[in-house]
DNA sequence: CCTGATGCTTCCGCAATTCAAAACCGTCTC
DNA sequence: GAGACGGTTTTGAATTGCGGAAGCATCAGG
């Protein structure tokens, strides 16, 4: 079992399509170069690589890379397999629709929490835009709802990858007072966020669990702070402990992140 | 300047990607092997490394394989930096609500067309195409409305990827009767699917053009032959091009495809 | 024009990765 | 217990990837 041993040229290859999608804009060169780790003609050869293969789309006026449309489409595949969503869709669709609040569903991906799916109360239009969304899992409803009851030793390999970044007074800045909270999270069986990734945005979240008892996701019910308070937020949490406990139902075997040390 | 040369590693671990995605379920090795030009061991440290980095899951009950959660995340960038969808979204918005039928936003990808947005007006057809999908190029409204309006080059590269699978009585079979409909639709300036890709369904396409010239995709309105006649799509005609006439105006520039010879 | 600066592209010898045959192991079946 | 089947590991050979250095464009300003 090999450790840290990052394995070769596609790791390689992926960093650097990463860092192209993490710009969020078309880059040249020489951009990613001043980030980069690898040197000029390497990181020009892997962006060649990338490109030929459709993952990268290059722009020969502006010589800048872009991501590609070849990962919309595999993404296509990755979503309706690999996620929750075909499976949480009328589920979360009818919790959707008998409050009307925003649904998110989401599941974890290296520490990352995933938008997998979303049910936008208001304007039914900006649902796509956002699936897809990565954010932090400490600071927010559904990555403290599945990190709370994750198996201790993918517990604790989780905390190490969170930054601990204050984005607002209620962010947790330690994995010390998180940890606590998270014990809180798992006996009470769901999570609040209070204002704790963006000023404003509360959110009350469940995990989504197996009947082998193994998270694969959560389900929040979000909404702004005008709207709602945190305690008027309890007044969901009847229906939303029942739609997470439905997909769980549905969800038999999943798949395990197979991270190593 | 290589040729066909395949490069590398990454494309071989694209290609075990691409076959893994390709059969829409959790896959074990065994199977991929028989499809698969690797040799066992090569096929197995692939998999193995796409696995590393997120781009499979594995499911260890059952030994197989599935796309990653990491490849929803990537695509969200590619969506909302590559594709037309950010920029097409008021338009096809507007144009699905002044009329209830299905509007689809396409790009070429690879000879394929891939949707990267749709609007559907009813739930009646959600067969119809989910974001991300790909189909053929050569028998669907919207492949046809962009290959009419490819450069001569182009176009002949794509028409060597069509495989002119014939999947209704209508399909075109061959290049030659594809290439002569694409003169008589550049020339009109929108495309017909005259259940060409499946019976029933029909749609009335037109490309996106930018002020170069430069097709950069198309939007289609799609419904079922039980709703309209081919000629009762005509009446859509102005409200369509008009909207994509909008479009393309907002794509100022757009990346080329780069693909080598 | 030249000249220098910047940033993309290509060369090329060295070395590290990748390759795949063969052997090995763990299950399941008869 | 023997045999078949799939998955995993080993290993030497060689293909590939690597990256320093040099080569081009392009664009300033002199």
């Amino acid at each position: 079992m090999n450790v840290v041993t990052s394995d070769g040229t596609v790791a390689k290859a992926l960093s650097v399509l990463d860092q192209v999608t993490a710009m969020g804009r078309p880059v040249r060169m020489r951009e990613l170069l001043e980030t980069s780790e690898f040197p000029k003609p390497t990181l020009y050869r892997l962006l060649q690589t990338l490109t030929n293969q459709r993952m990268l789309s290059y722009d020969k006026e502006q010589q800048t890379y872009a991501p590609g449309i070849r990962l919309v489409s595999l993404a296509h595949s990755a979503w309706s397999q690999a996620s929750l969503a075909p499976i949480a869709a009328p589920h979360i669709s009818a919790l959707g629709a008998s409050l009307r609040e925003a649904i998110h569903l989401a599941q974890l991906d290296n520490g990352q929490v995933v938008f997998v799916d979303k049910r936008q109360a208001s304007n039914r239009f900006a649902t796509l835009a956002r699936t897809g969304q990565v954010a932090p899992a400490y600071c927010t409803g559904v990555g403290k709802a599945i990190l709370a009851h994750l198996p201790k030793e993918e517990q604790a390999q989780a905390l190490r990858q969170q930054a601990f970044l204050k984005y607002t007074d209620a962010t947790h800045t330690s994995a010390e007072t998180l940890l606590r909270e998270l014990e809180q999270i798992h006996s009470e069986g769901v999570a609040f966020d209070r204002e704790e990734h963006e000023v404003g945005i509360i959110s009350i979240a469940a995990p989504i669990l197996t009947d082998a008892g193994r998270v694969v996701g959560a389900v929040s019910i979000a909404t702004a702070t005008n709207r709602h308070t945190l305690d008027g937020l309890n007044a969901f949490r009847p229906a939303l402990l029942d739609c997470a406990a439905l997909i769980g139902a549905e969800a038999q075997s999943w798949q395990s992140p197979s991270v190593p040390s």
